[in-house]
DNA sequence: ATTTAAATTTAGGTCACTCTAACATGGTTT
DNA sequence: AAACCATGTTAGAGTGACCTAAATTTAAAT
């Protein structure tokens, strides 16, 4: 039974781990989930049956997964979001390391209208280096 | 080995929502802090004993509760994050009860590296008004 | 074609946080 | 002083996400 039921946080990091690594290798296995989600490989199967369960994708035990049309929109909505932040992060000069924990962390809490205020923001440094300029010297003293 | 074990998300919002109680009104309540946090009273009996556990306040049954040095620390340290961050979104044009959502939502996410660069940001658009109009002019098109 | 090794899943348990229902406490009213 | 009621706590259960240990399946090697 498919249920509407929003994603939690952890389900969009496994949906977003998905669809990168099915665009980076051609497919997803799971020992590749359990080392980028940092979780064991039990614990990968739980949370891909708990995801076929919700229509987000499609899984043969023992021989693979695929995101479905609507698991895809998820992972792709989540990736934007990532990409937004962390570009921001590292604009202010938030070290790259740092800022891509960050951005793991807060991407699942911000909305879509924030979320795009904060890209009109990049977009806008992007357009005029010299605003960026004048904030990067001033935030590193 | 002393173990100072990092305090979760959610313990932190319940210190937050200890330290403001107390300092708007003089103390806080279990009803408070369910009506704040959204949760039922015995959820915050719970997690306030949690809290009384590892240190971060003191709890006398049915009489009241406090903070210790170390929950105070940890109360002012996400609240001056919270200020920081909130006052960004606010910047950028993110509608107050968006912000207010966003700002709980990330608080908890944000290193200290991360946060400090975001206040030197919002310190020099406080400083540079010409700056921060251009911005906000750009991201409400 | 067997055996072996790697990948995956199942079974069963833990932990943090939440809930409802029931009980306890203490201040207020009569 | 007794009863009342708001406030607070205890008991017990549920959920999501995690774990280890044990079984299963698939693919590779002999």
């Amino acid at each position: 039974m498919i249920h509407l039921k929003k994603e939690t946080s952890r389900l969009e990091d496994y949906l977003e781990a998905i669809y990168r690594l099915s665009h980076d290798k051609g497919y997803a296995s799971t020992v590749d989930l359990s080392d980028m989600l940092n979780v064991k490989p039990p614990t990968v199967s739980g949370m891909v049956g708990n995801l076929a369960n919700k229509g987000y994708l499609v899984h043969e035990p023992y021989r693979g997964m695929k995101l479905t049309e609507r698991g895809e929109k998820v992972a792709r909505s989540v990736i934007s979001r990532h990409g937004i932040i962390s570009e921001f992060l590292s604009m202010i000069g938030v070290e790259e390391t740092t800022a891509h924990q960050d951005t793991e962390g807060i991407e699942h809490y911000i909305q879509p209208i924030t979320v795009h205020k904060i890209a009109r923001l990049v977009e806008f440094l992007r357009k005029n280096p010299k605003h960026l300029k004048a904030i990067r010297d001033y935030i590193e003293r």
